[in-house]
DNA sequence: TCAACTTTGTGCATTCGTTCACAAGCAGAT
DNA sequence: ATCTGCTTGTGAACGAATGCACAAAGTTGA
């Protein structure tokens, strides 16, 4: 099993870097709100800080466009919009079918931005029969058994699956079987597709974790049951606790004191 | 300005690395998972299999926990859990303010997946005048006005930002001088916050353009207007295009022409 | 008690991503 | 025409994250 990769060799090569394709939709949209202050021109260094990236970061992102800018003068904001639009594929409207019309799946029906940046939700099925039929942002919801005819006529590759999450990876090898290739899923869980569906994932209940982690941390900091070593001198924070009790954690929860605790040190 | 940081030195110093941090509520969830089929004892391998990562990333992660696991069988699935859920914060409950009643507000307001696991929406304003006063999801809306309050009164830490991006800002700066150390920002645009406060954003439009530019480069891959350089022999692709026509790009937005295109090649 | 087996914890190599720093190139002034 | 000043594009240094591979440490069974 010495790994001995497809042929896709030469192709994987020079791709943009994921990191790189995360990144874009984020100056799109700055670039965005440039043109609206009709701006007609930008700098690196102006336009990386609107976004919030090192300006060095965005040169290097826009070299792998091959987009040039004009050593001197910066960029061509309208010229610089279309060549991430084409990059992006946002040169066309891409028809979504969305699965779950609960809250969360008719909130992103009707969210504007969706069909603003041309995602055009074209379908919504659900499993509930008492939601089919039902009218959400102009849209019928369809019984689940409609999914593949829908894809089909929408000619849908993308799909977004707001469903709960035990229902999650069923919905989704029946997207997959209906010919979509791309995946959104707000579900809690790992969804299992084939080599060639892309599945992006968002979960709002990890977000907040990975907040509360921070939170926590701020509040404990490292003071806590330590392993032998002596805790470092560390002692000077820079925290302000505004204005509540310093730090009044409830109630452990279920934890066994035992187990030796180590916040931070390896 | 060669960045002096501040005295967080031995702080961040031997912290757990952010990668790792952003895994630990998927670990906390496969976990929960594999506790509610009633399995005591888990090995790296298993867990990390159903979490969808290398075996040794996740001893790895695990490490910076300092919590071990059994040589030779494994690791037991409660400590772990209890282990986890103490570095994220999540032995207490935590109080969370979310502004924005509108479709996404309301969708998050009654999402479940929230109060079960430990955060409490305490309280829900926006700016909406016809809003204010309305229940949603066994919560008042309450006016702008009232959010320093209503922060103070709950003791919350945690924000959350579901209104449009034009708002967000203002909104942000509220809940930052409120006391908010948290924010979850649904708003597609950059926040600008003290360094003490902790933002994470979630754009859905920003995810689809992801897959967009997947869908994009899956079709169209790299035979466009090029360089000189004629492309190189990359022909072969293992990309089935499952039933539609083979590419049928309905309109080049805006394109200008003449800008050099170059795809993939740098 | 000891040997065989399993699985962790981690040093190390590698890959990926970010940032620096500077040569190359263009615009506009003189 | 040339020179000055600015900004791009990118090689190279750095740093973070990943994954391999193996010693250490425990369990099980005889």
């Amino acid at each position: 099993m010495t790994d001995q990769l497809p042929a896709d060799d030469a192709l994987t090569q020079r791709e943009i870097p994921a990191a790189t394709v995360s990144r874009l939709p984020l100056y799109l949209r700055t670039l965005h709100d440039l043109s609206e202050d009709s701006q007609s021109s930008v700098s690196s260094k102006e336009l990386a800080s609107a976004a919030g990236v090192n300006p060095a970061q965005l040169r290097k992102d826009l070299s792998y466009l091959g987009s040039y800018g004009t050593r001197g003068v910066g960029y061509d904001v309208a010229q610089l919009l279309d060549e991430i639009s084409y990059v992006l594929g946002l040169g066309r409207d891409w028809s979504v079918v969305m699965v779950g019309a609960g809250h969360l799946g008719r909130a992103l029906a009707g969210y504007a931005g969706f069909s603003s940046r041309g995602f055009r939700i074209a379908a919504l099925t659900d499993a509930d029969p008492r939601l089919i039929g039902t009218h959400v942002a102009g849209l019928t919801v369809h019984a689940m058994d409609q999914l593949a005819a829908l894809v089909a006529v929408h000619k849908a590759e993308i799909g977004i699956i707001a469903t709960p999450a035990h229902a999650s990876q069923q919905v989704c090898d029946q997207l997959v079987a209906a010919g979509v290739t791309s995946i959104l899923n707000f579900a809690p869980c790992l969804l299992s597709v084939p080599e060639r569906v892309e599945v992006r994932k968002v979960d709002v209940a990890m977000e907040l974790q990975i907040l509360s982690f921070h939170e926590h941390r701020r509040r404990n900091g490292d003071s806590l049951p330590l392993p032998p070593q002596s805790s470092p001198q560390a002692e000077s924070q820079t925290v302000e606790v505004s204005e509540s009790e310093p730090s009044e954690i409830t109630a452990l929860p279920t934890r066994l004191p035992q187990a030796p605790r180590m916040a931070v040190a390896r």
